[in-house]
RNA sequence: GGGCGCUUAGCUCAGCUGGUUCAGAGCACCUCGUUUACACCGAGGGGGUCGGGGGUUCGAAUCCCUCAGCGCCCACCA
């Protein structure tokens, strides 16, 4: 037999991946004598491709599923892909200009047949890669948020809101893409980190009531000025008290606007005086409500001016044109006192690039006081349990101070609002299902019986893509299908749906951060409201993957690597650990190419313990002394590692879980364990340690699975023979079991005299071939001699005694409270050696003092525990024994 | 501006209800080594006043106050 001595993952990890398909290991039903673990994952955009987040993201996942299917749960990973409205509409958008096609040139109709074109030529690549990665999903379930029965779910939920009164149509002030002509949810609107150069300019308004007198008012949107409808100061500031009541008339128009108080107003800002223009600005809207006064909307959706403006000039032109004109005729009449530079911050279009233009502007919006409130209480009670805990402080500030979701979009490729205009009103509408039924409700509300349903006008606008998968959870398992929902009460029915029933709730989300609102949290208010039930039982917010200098991975900067290059390179189990390796819960991830190297190296580690024990010949007969306490050792340092993993594991902190393993399987197996039962060149191994070895393989194997699936799973086979369906990725995960803590601590002790001899090797320059002689007087431990045969073994010693008798011509070390003794002749400087004991002497009469000091003070003595008291007496003894034993040797070494 | 969090070895981070897991881990670094699984390796080693200052306590990386620096989220000054 002839095996490479490096690991090649390329040969195994297709192989593997498609057998677990052939068998049908990844795909879950319910099952009444197992318990449910399921995952839904984040589904990301149907154009995705892999990113290195998605990377991190899905192993999480993928370890997660693969641990709980194992233990013997009925583990189902959920895929899919989001339809992602307006991420989707502009790569058709564009592909179409490419094409020469605008987009304005089509009918609705025919831009669906191409983004659906599209969906299906470039959808679902992501998934495909995932599969590289060896993500165990369950395929069959994939879904998607624009399939035809999760498109109906999300009309029902719709329809269902608005008749719970939660869904209203409101006039507000939006982001407005002039270009796109579609409003942009906060989160689409860019603002340039330092901010961009404005020009900020002076202008007076004449004071109605009386000669002469201006007052003089700052902006940086003149063009704004014909849209102003008061002029407020801070209701603290005297210097303008006396103008409080009087009017300023606007320039140009001429039009008198109050003058009116109000507390949001800076004193220190500008002159103090603020022009409020409730059409196109936020903060002058709401100033604008508290007043009660006059919206006057100057500007278009395009965003050219209106003949509101009362300036025929104006009107047509461009905002940005207007501006420059209005600057222009500023100066000419002589009102504008000032201009200066000025760093603003400015919302761009993510789409467009456009500056964003605040709109009033119809929208559909959900209310979101009182439908939230189970869910903020849900993770305010840990019954939604976050991981790691910050984020629940984040998540409680958001949800008390919530504001209604506007769910509006002005695009295509999405969810149709189902709301139908039977006239030109904005009222005029009623909200259905399907057109059918909303032809009933437009005959009731007309009391015209005759109307048809080219009466109607549906709305135009789709549903923002978080108000569809925010159901994802429900959805995959077809919550709203069949005749699960039940309109009457607006709930989904228990039992009418098996898969719901089972797998819902899940049991953990893993996602990012960015999203525990736009997703997370309104995935636990759907839950609650329609399943009375929480979505998931917990969840993992990983943190971001950014470079070595903490950069975000991005295009642009190309600091990104190829997922697949990484895998061809490194093995999609090199790359799954690398990634895991640093990554605590909500920790960044700063991936460094190291990091999977690493990851590499350890599968190779893996795979070349697993030469060296393929590669033994076994022979009958009993296992000697030292395999014996070799083996009892491991197998109880490996259920002491098993609690801490299962330990790691039950708190989320996978890495540190990996971190478990990996010294399980490196340190303990490979460098002590490994060591010490390897048979001498050229010797055969007893056929009872072999067993005991290639049973602790498979149980380390078994471990690392969930991990590393495809290394795993290829030396499950080839360890012992196996049939086909008896693979790793459904055997029986290890059950805990007790441990003897002791051996695990007399081993410690022998390991420090090992290295400690290995340590005067080095020191003295003596080969690890020259065998050496060595004497311990056992002060301590009294188990210690059972390790005998393992130190003789792993420092090469020539003999070991357990003795008082102090040899001459030794060097000497102390471990814990053994004196340990090297013969050496003609390898000792005496005055070197003494040198050396009297430096450590000096320390450890100086420790010994502070301990003394410690005990002779009363108030710690009377105050502490007896433990903490009992220890430092035990620390005193040790101390001593260690001073006397060290003084031994100083003296020996004088004679 | 409002809220939250962080600061521990060169780097990334553990460190739970104050006391032997209390100063840790991995990586990096240094020395030695091609020995019969692995140089994608082995053996050994160095390295931190736990951001500064103050307090509570017999005892503080851990609790409190304060200063400094950093990060995140939300809202955004015309």
């Amino acid at each position: 037999m002839s095996l490479s001595s490096k690991y090649n993952p390329l040969e195994v990890e297709d192989k593997w991946y498609q057998h677990w398909m052939d068998q049908g290991f990844f795909h879950a039903e319910p099952n009444p004598d197992k318990e449910p673990f399921s995952i839904v994952i984040p589904p990301p955009n149907v154009t995705g491709v892999l990113h290195m987040g998605h990377m991190l993201n899905n192993t999480i996942q993928d370890v997660l599923i693969r641990k709980a299917r194992m233990e013997g749960k009925e583990a189902c990973w959920v895929p899919g892909t989001d339809h992602a409205s307006i991420a989707t509409e502009a790569k058709v958008v564009k592909m179409l200009r490419e094409k020469g096609i605008k987009k304005s040139d089509l009918s609705r109709d025919e831009f669906m047949k191409h983004a659906w074109e599209w969906k299906e030529k470039y959808g679902g690549i992501i998934l495909e890669q995932l599969k590289k990665l060896g993500a165990s999903c369950d395929w069959e379930r994939t879904a998607f948020t624009m399939d035809e029965e999760y498109y109906d779910a999300v009309i029902k939920v719709f329809v269902d809101l608005y008749r719970k009164g939660y869904i209203y149509r409101g006039l507000r002030m939006i982001n407005w893409d002039c270009e796109a002509k579609t409003a942009l949810s906060n989160e689409e609107v860019i603002y340039n980190e330092n901010g961009e150069t404005a020009t900020l300019y002076s202008v007076r308004y004449k004071i109605k009531e009386s000669e002469n007198e201006y007052v003089t008012i700052a902006t940086v949107r003149p063009e704004t000025i014909m849209g102003d409808s008061a002029i407020a100061v801070n209701p603290k500031d005297d210097r303008y008290k006396h103008l409080l009541g009087k009017h300023a008339l606007v320039p140009f128009v001429e039009r008198p606007i109050p003058i009116i108080a109000d507390s949001y107003v800076d004193m220190e800002f500008g002159t103090g005086c603020l022009k409020v223009t409730p059409a196109h600005d936020p903060n002058d809207y709401e100033i604008g409500q508290r007043h009660n006064l006059e919206v006057i909307d100057t500007i278009n959706q395009d965003g050219t001016l209106n003949e509101k403006c009362g300036v025929p000039d104006y009107v047509g032109k461009d905002r940005f044109v207007v501006r420059k004109m209005v600057v222009k005729d500023l100066k000419a009449t002589g009102d504008l006192v000032s201009s200066e530079d000025f760093t603003t911050r400015i919302g761009r279009s993510e789409r467009t690039n456009t500056v964003v233009e605040p709109k009033l502007s119809l929208q559909w919006f959900i209310k979101m006081k009182d439908i939230s409130r189970q869910a903020l209480a849900a993770v305010v009670e840990d019954d939604v349990q976050l991981h790691p805990s910050k984020f629940k402080n984040t998540y409680t500030h958001w949800m008390e101070n919530v504001r209604d979701w506007c769910i509006s979009r002005q695009l295509w490729w999405g969810q149709r609002i189902p709301a139908y205009f039977y006239g030109e009103g904005d009222d005029d509408f009623v909200v259905a299902v399907s057109i059918d039924e909303a032809v009933q409700l437009a005959r009731e509300a007309t009391s015209n019986p005759s109307l048809q349903a080219d009466d109607l006008k549906q709305d135009s606008d789709v549903l923002d893509t978080w108000a569809s998968s925010w159901l994802f959870p429900i959805e995959v398992f077809k919550g709203f299908g069949n005749n699960s929902f039940d309109p009457e009460a607006g709930k989904i029915k228990a039992g009418t749906n098996a898969d719901l029933d089972y797998f819902y709730p899940t049991s953990v989300l893993v996602t990012a951060p960015e999203i525990l609102f736009f997703w997370v949290a309104r995935m636990i208010i759907a839950g609650y409201e329609y399943m009375d039930k929480k979505p998931f039982e917990n969840v993992y917010l990983t943190g971001i993957v950014r470079d070595k200098q903490r950069r975000k991975m991005s295009k642009s900067l190309g600091n990104s690597p190829d997922p697949l290059e990484l895998i061809a390179q490194y093995g999609a189990d090199g790359v799954r650990t690398g990634m895991l390796f640093s990554s605590p819960a909500g920790n960044d991830l700063l991936f460094d190419e190291k990091l999977v190297e690493q990851g590499r190296n350890f599968a190779n580690k893996i795979w070349n313990a697993f030469r060296l024990v393929k590669g033994w010949e076994v022979a009958e007969g009993q296992k000697n002394a030292e395999n014996e306490i070799a083996i009892k050792w491991f197998d109880s340092r490996y259920y002491k590692a098993l609690a801490d993993i299962e330990d790691h594991f039950s708190k989320y902190r996978i890495s540190d879980a990996l971190m478990s393993t990996y010294k399980l399987v490196w340190d303990d197996f490979c460098s002590w364990y490994l060591e010490m039962v390897k048979p001498e060149y050229g010797q055969p191994i007893d056929q009872a340690t072999f067993d005991a070895t290639t049973d602790f393989f498979a149980q380390v194997l078994k471990l690392l699975h969930p991990f590393m699936p495809f290394i795993t799973e290829e030396l499950w086979h080839q360890l012992s023979d196996r049939s086909n369906d008896d693979c790793i990725i459904v055997s029986e995960w290890p059950k805990q079991a007790s441990y003897d803590p002791d051996i695990i601590a007399v081993a410690e002790e022998a390991f420090e005299i090992i290295s400690a001899v290995r340590n005067l090797r080095n020191e003295k320059g003596i080969s690890m071939k020259e065998a050496l002689p060595l004497t311990v007087n056992q002060k301590g431990t009294e188990d210690l001699p059972a390790f005998a045969g393992v130190i003789k073994k792993l420092s090469n010693l020539d003999g070991i005694s357990f003795s008082t008798d102090v040899p001459s011509n030794a060097a000497s070390f102390v471990v814990r409270t053994n004196e340990c003794h090297v013969t050496l002749a003609g390898l000792i400087d005496p005055e070197k050696e003494s040198a050396e004991i009297k430096k450590e002497l000096k320390y450890l009469i100086g420790f010994k003092s502070s301990i003394e000091k410690k005990l002779s003070n009363e108030r710690f003595v009377n105050n502490a525990p007896e433990k903490v008291v009992a220890m430092e007496r035990k620390k005193l003894e040790d101390t001593i024994t260690k001073i006397k034993s060290l003084e031994d040797n100083l003296a020996k070494l004088k004679q």
